[in-house]
DNA sequence: AGTTACATTTGGATCGTTCCAAATCTGCAT
DNA sequence: ATGCAGATTTGGAACGATCCAAATGTAACT
């Protein structure tokens, strides 16, 4: 009675509906759990499936239904852990809608993430979550990836289109009011004078969080040094580098809001190379809370910007777009949280 | 002259031979640049490509051709960062060859690991590589891909099959003999009173590093004392939690090979926490060499894996088995090395 | 002009699924 | 018997590409 898979092909519908002696068509309807087959037929056919070890070719079912079950995932930087956590979290929620993660890594380059996109998008993916390469401009990627796919962008914007005229969703940190607490904090416990350390000048994410370190001196008439705004690379190893450029001058700052907790961990360690001890006197803060904010030596006060559920959360706002596609574009601020760690001390002289 | 498109629908080769007044075959001549077609034609073929804004569909072509060109890559954790730049590897080659990666996260569950397993299958990748997630074992993980994927295991061992049945690729790290290289090292310093730290006992990853550690110690002498293999969850926290655990006798190790880079830090924490400095009172090593272990305090001697390396050796071996899929099975082990760096001090007695 | 050789193009079947309208089978009231 | 409604099942045409054998066009050689 039982059939066998006696070749090494792939089992397909055919080979189900011969096994029962039904057609395609009906088989189909008990795949896709239709309520107008009979009970005993669908039992034959599920125990049939099983013993052919059936396996659904979504591909040709999405070729025949023209929908797709797949969302491209690009991103800058997979090797930084902020991105990792969220490529996590965008993976959960999307497997828990059923859908599958199309990765794509970039590593900060334009060109490539113009390969990435036009690679990606011949799988057809139903939508992309695309955290852009530094340098990328608006225009190549939608050249890139056409009218027909929606598009949310994570984390960076996209420059070189008005933003009314964006067609995309958008999720984004807050950054101005993340870099807001962190400076409100250092000034409550006591600094004045305080540097903005860290990013690219021309990074959309830098440029917010330092606008919010300035807005906050304002608010508490201190002023804000051009000397104590350092450009690096966002990584500890170029932070550590340029802890010198803070102490140039006749009066050093007290204090650093950093752009984000690598740089301030090359900033722990560069001042411990000046024989400063980062918690004691000097105070610093991060940005991202990423793993080792908490057990580094101080443990680093910085803002918390739950990198994980910002996946989820982008892979919901890609399914609701998906949902309703003509809904005007949505641009969404997570909120970030202050977390007052031992980094940030009161200044020495205090 | 030139045919706009006008419908919000995707254009598909035969809107492009409509367009040339040319038939489907040729067009599709044109896109896998056979030589058969004429210049002119193909000139003629390609301007109506990039005039109507055209997009390959992969998933057709695959399904005609009976091929695939995605591969399937499934972590138990791609929150850590030594996954993470695995997996940025992986893509990175993979794309280079092209091919795009579908990813899948389990979580460390056995359960969501047969799901994600399944689900990825749907979308018939031409093969996966998988790194198992704790409790997996090998006839889940078989029955869920079937006999026809491909399958390379990184990392980890699949219980419950006899290594010889085993019908997947392997590319592991050089665990044993890396644990002997740190060993040995810690010996040489002066050391005697040695530690294994960290880890679960069932893991074959770190069974195989304390196996090496246990070698060494015995080729040299020493003694290897039960109460200083201490058995802890691989993760910062909890390592600093069970630090204790090496001070409860009489005579105290004073030094510890530690599972991991992880382990280490939070061993390193929880000595600080006991008024003992790490590269100073007690020596310790690590492995992975993640980006933190070079800016701890004291930077921290360990094994270094290359993971972004990794993932493109099993990129690549994974596209060697493509290619070749009858030769026999492959079991690759990676090389690793260690990195001397201050946290391995001679004891301080010496 | 007729044959041959070569270069180029093409119709139609096919991959594995879903859709749709139509076919078949029941039971039951007429 | 006949008709009819409801429940089940089904053939054949899609989806967007590729494959193959055959058709067509062109030039050259007897």
């Amino acid at each position: 009675m039982s059939s066998h898979p006696p070749t090494h092909r792939k089992v397909t519908l055919n080979d189900i509906a011969a096994g029962c002696a039904l057609s395609r068509a009906t088989v189909s309807l008990v795949l896709r759990g239709s309520p107008l087959v009979n009970r005993e037929t669908r039992a034959r056919v599920e125990r049939e499936l099983r013993l052919q070890g059936y396996v659904y070719n979504r591909a040709a079912a999405n070729l025949r239904r023209r929908t797709s079950t797949s969302i491209a995932l690009v991103l800058n930087d997979l090797a930084n852990p902020f991105f990792a956590e969220f490529a996590a979290g965008v993976d959960e929620a999307l497997a828990a809608a059923g859908y599958v993660t199309l990765l794509g890594c970039t590593g900060e380059s334009a060109s490539r993430e113009q390969a990435v996109l036009s690679s990606l998008l011949e799988h057809g993916p139903a939508g992309i979550i695309l955290s852009p390469a530094e340098h990328s401009n608006a225009q190549d990627v939608l050249a890139a990836i056409g009218p027909l796919s929606p598009l949310l962008l994570f984390n960076r914007e996209l420059g070189g289109v008005a933003p009314e005229k964006a067609r995309w969703d958008q999720l984004a940190l807050d950054n101005q009011r993340g870099a807001r607490l962190a400076t409100e904090h250092l000034i409550e416990r006591g600094h004045r004078r305080i540097a903005f350390f860290g990013g690219h000048y021309d990074s959309s994410s830098c440029s917010q969080r330092r606008a919010g370190f300035v807005e906050s001196m304002q608010a508490a008439d201190l002023p804000v040094e051009p000397a104590w705004q350092i450009e690096c690379a966002p990584t500890r190893l170029d932070a550590a580098h340029r802890t010198a450029a803070l102490f140039g001058g006749d009066a050093a700052p007290t204090a650093a809001v950093c752009y984000n907790d690598a740089v301030a961990l090359g900033l722990m360690l560069g001042l411990n190379q000046r024989g400063l001890r980062p918690g004691k006197d000097f105070a610093l803060t991060g940005f991202d809370d990423i793993a080792e904010a908490a057990l580094g030596m101080p443990p680093l006060t910085t803002l918390s910007t739950a990198p994980h559920e910002r996946g989820m959360q982008a892979a919901q706002l890609m399914l609701q777009r998906l949902h309703e596609p003509h809904t005007p574009n949505r641009q969404t601020i997570a909120p970030v949280k202050l977390v007052i760690r031992a980094s940030s001390c009161p200044p020495p002289a205090f």
